[in-house]
DNA sequence: CTGTTAGCGCATTCAC
DNA sequence: GTGAATGCGCTAACAG
């Protein structure tokens, strides 16, 4: 592997300084046809690639944005990573996906690395942080998204799912439906979207003036595994329920084996709804009930949100909230 | 937003020259212990952090890798990312996340922002390009990992999945129960993967001196509504086959739904098999009979072996080849 | 339209 | 143990 081709490279073998390179990289139109031509026949032949590092470093930007996730394998996340790489990509920037693992620690960690990587602006999706200890991790930051998540500053702006009414309306419809005895599978005590969820199941029940025991509601882990031990936990001490409206679609299948193992029949026995509509739930037996979250569309949002801060223009963007939708199917 | 500190800051603060501050970031020894402790607690006080980009240019060495997805939606991708991600957070590298959307276009296109983005390395998945287009945008790249795909060059290894092997067992195990008229829905005619899952079937039926029809095999897109639509193109045709082989779960999936609208019970009137094993496999009805990929030790096992290569301690390691498992369930 | 000077923030020689 | 000089590859501000 010889040396790289550098700027000055090109310089030398077009003939020209090495400002004038830098002006046909860098599009400026103050460069003569003919030079610029010749430069870029250099430029090809060479196969020289400018470093973004060291343009990095001259200009205090460096084209690179993070995207942190508790975990990438979740299809909701791969879904937002999705609409937000490809909104980056057509701006021409990359981005760093980081997986946070629902770890506090490791979150704060990752956020430092990203400073060091002198990222120009980071997305961040489902942070545990407390309120305080997250204004500080991102405080190094000129520029962040938070997904799911507010917080008072001037340089962050939020994407949010409005959860609150999405799980009205689920509760409301299950109530129309003739369910009466409706438990929640809650997800983690520290998900700002569980709490967000749980108030909805609560106002709507209030609404319809149906009071309901707390212990219909467990947390359980946002996961397939999480949702089937804390459905059987519930179901086997309240045998009683009609309805189970879960955290989210993961949960929601994790629930549908309880079921099964339980001899239940879904929506017989009991109608299970979930929340995000991720591409699974149209495909179990029976297919889910949910809330329809878009997911691809609001990392696209928040990618646009974030470059919209970034650059400037629209720095009077607000907040984008996406208010879900009501995706009825066989399981309620 | 006031100016970022530097470490001239911290060196002025600690009344040392610039060189200390660096030998005690780069955990040098070389530095006493009074002196440490000092420009220790200077940084912490400033709330200095060190410039990775400043260090890149200085060392040629940025700690930023490369992963090349065709989508990362797609949950053999995103399990693989999670693995990949992994191993590189425990070593202190960042990862750029790159969707290539099955364009070649846009694979070169990554590959050369990736070139500029001076990544120590990178891991490209299911590459779409020729061989020597490949090796073409590969060759600015120091250290390379393919995932399915082997080319010819000394600094580019290979982590594969053995599809035929996998395929063959797939086959012979569809043949051992009776099936005798068995279709492929062999995915994107481009594709690596595709071509060895092919070879496989072919391969089996012929152990079994059973000679089908090549218009038994027809291509697909890799995803749920490629299957369906393909499954329901070769159906209308030809009826009377007893078995279905899918490039991958997703096509399976996608077949499923075409059984279910052209009433055909699976598995009694037809089997459907799958390829990979992804999450939703097990979660469908009936649960597909696949073939087992262990997608998140694979993209540790090839992040791995491209550490192995930047670091240049093994770089003799081999290519690593993982071996499919059958994994038997209802849908056959 | 083009070139010169200066620095971005850090690590790598060498000296002391 | 510590420091001074030099350069990584590029752009910004000014001259011409």
């Amino acid at each position: 592997m010889s040396k790289r081709v550098t700027m000055a490279d090109v310089a030398r073998e077009a003939d020209v300084s090495l400002m004038t390179v830098s002006r046909v990289i860098n599009q400026a139109d103050s460069v003569s046809d003919g030079t610029r031509q010749r430069i870029l026949d250099v430029i090809d032949t060479l196969g020289y690639r400018p470093s973004g590092i060291a343009r990095g470093l001259a200009t205090q930007r460096t084209g690179t944005l993070g995207l942190v996730v508790p975990d990438i394998a979740n299809p909701f996340f791969s879904g937002v990573a999705r609409g937000a790489e490809q909104i980056a990509y057509t701006e021409g920037y990359n981005v760093f996906l980081c997986n946070s693992e629902e770890d506090t620690a490791r979150e704060v960690d990752i956020l430092q690395s990203l400073e060091e990587k002198r990222v120009d602006g980071l997305i961040l999706c489902s942070s545990r942080l407390e309120d305080d200890d997250l204004a500080q991790a991102l405080s190094a930051h000129a520029f962040a998204v938070l997904f799911n998540r507010r917080i008072d500053s001037d340089s962050i702006r939020s994407t949010m799912v409005d959860d609150e009414s999405g799980a009205i309306k689920l509760t409301r419809y299950l109530l129309s439906s003739g369910r009466r005895r409706i438990g929640m599978l809650a997800g983690p005590p520290a998900s700002h979207s569980g709490h967000q969820r749980l108030r909805g199941y609560r106002a709507a029940l209030a609404a319809a003036d149906l009071t309901l025991s707390d212990d219909l509601v467990i947390p359980c882990t946002p996961s397939v595994t999480g949702g089937m031990s804390a459905a059987s936990d519930l179901l086997s001490v309240h045998s009683q329920l009609d309805a189970l409206i879960c955290y989210n679609d993961l949960v929601a299948v994790g629930a549908l084996q309880a079921c099964a193992e339980l001899e239940l029949s879904v929506p017989e026995d009991i109608a299970i709804a979930g929340f995000d509509d991720i591409p699974i739930s149209g495909l179990v037996t029976p297919p889910l009930t949910t809330c329809s979250v878009p997911l691809q569309t609001m990392g696209e949002a928040a990618m646009r949100l974030l470059l919209n801060q970034i650059s400037g223009c629209n720095s009077t963007d607000l907040d984008t909230v996406f208010y879900p939708e009501l995706v009825v199917r066989a399981s309620t």
